[in-house]
DNA sequence: TAGATAAGTTAGACACGTCTAACTTTTTGA
DNA sequence: TCAAAAAGTTAGACGTGTCTAACTTATCTA
């Protein structure tokens, strides 16, 4: 076992956290990453219904930047998790969960762009690295991005 | 189509963002999603060597929160990939380009937490939502990260 | 209004990262 | 020293998210 008799270093050194926590954040990552599918999905139809008055599958993997097939499955998959209604062939929309989903993403989203804006970060790339961090923003850092930019205007 | 003659809603929101430039957006997450296993196994590799003299499938099971055998499977991807060296049943070692590329993980993780910790984020918080943040930052945004936290001491 | 084009679906493949069950090898300690 | 325990591997499965090829449906336009 590593951590037998007079192991003196792992308590010394700053960097080795407790396993357990480590494992938690770990965890929490891979729990966020389930989720980003969905989360991406919804916000970019709320979009696009704003837009345009609906959201089609054409639309969705142009932004995306994937084919078509993609769109179909993982919309499919959004709708036996009830946050899409949807009928063959035609326009995709939002149920109550899917829109409430969509507003909270789409407003962390905002957030994190801002945050980063403020920083000095030019939109292009706050947009680049929001759309990967936003994911994994608690709402304690959230709104402690959001107190930065009022303190920084 | 919906982008015909009088559209107009389109060139006033401005939430309508370029595809395109969205659709870069998604593939550069997607791109970092490819990396992220990888960067977080040195990472760990190189944390539990100074720590310990060596790093461990077992060790690194328990600070992932997976099972045996995936760390088994990803650390032969991880010599597939040339980051790793390492001989059945023995410990794992990073190669010269693993090496690096842990040295650059562990200050942007540093960096992460640090600036968040700046931000009053509390130390757990920070780190769990840095294991997730640190793969998705631009150099560009770690600049400005490294600013603040100097900006703010 | 019918043929051409665009949009959408289905089927089937693939890589990734996870798991359990069963097996092998190494390490420990009586 | 050698049996038991711990560590590690192998095999095989699964869900996710992506793709191409082939097909079906809807929309546009001559
Ligand atoms: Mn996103
Ligand atoms: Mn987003
Ligand atoms: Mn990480
Ligand atoms: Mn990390």
């Amino acid at each position: 076992m590593s951590s037998g008799a007079s192991q003196t270093r792992e308590d010394f050194t700053p960097d080795s956290r407790d396993p357990e926590a480590q494992a938690d954040g770990f965890a929490h990552v891979r729990n966020a990453h389930e989720s980003e599918m969905a989360e991406d999905y919804v916000e970019l139809i709320a979009e696009l219904i704003e837009a345009h008055g609906e959201a089609r599958p054409v639309d969705i993997a142009e932004r995306l930047g994937v084919k078509a097939p993609t769109v179909t499955k993982n919309i499919s998959r959004l709708k036996v998790a009830g946050l899409v209604r949807r009928e063959k062939y035609r326009s995709i929309f939002l149920t109550d969960r899917g829109q409430a989903l969509a507003e909270a993403c789409r407003r962390r989203h905002r957030i994190v762009v801002a945050f980063l804006q403020s920083l000095g970060i030019d939109e292009v790339t706050a947009e680049r690295d929001a759309e990967g961090i936003e994911h994994h923003v608690s709402e304690a850092t959230l709104i402690a991005f959001e107190n930065h930019i009022k303190g920084s205007d």
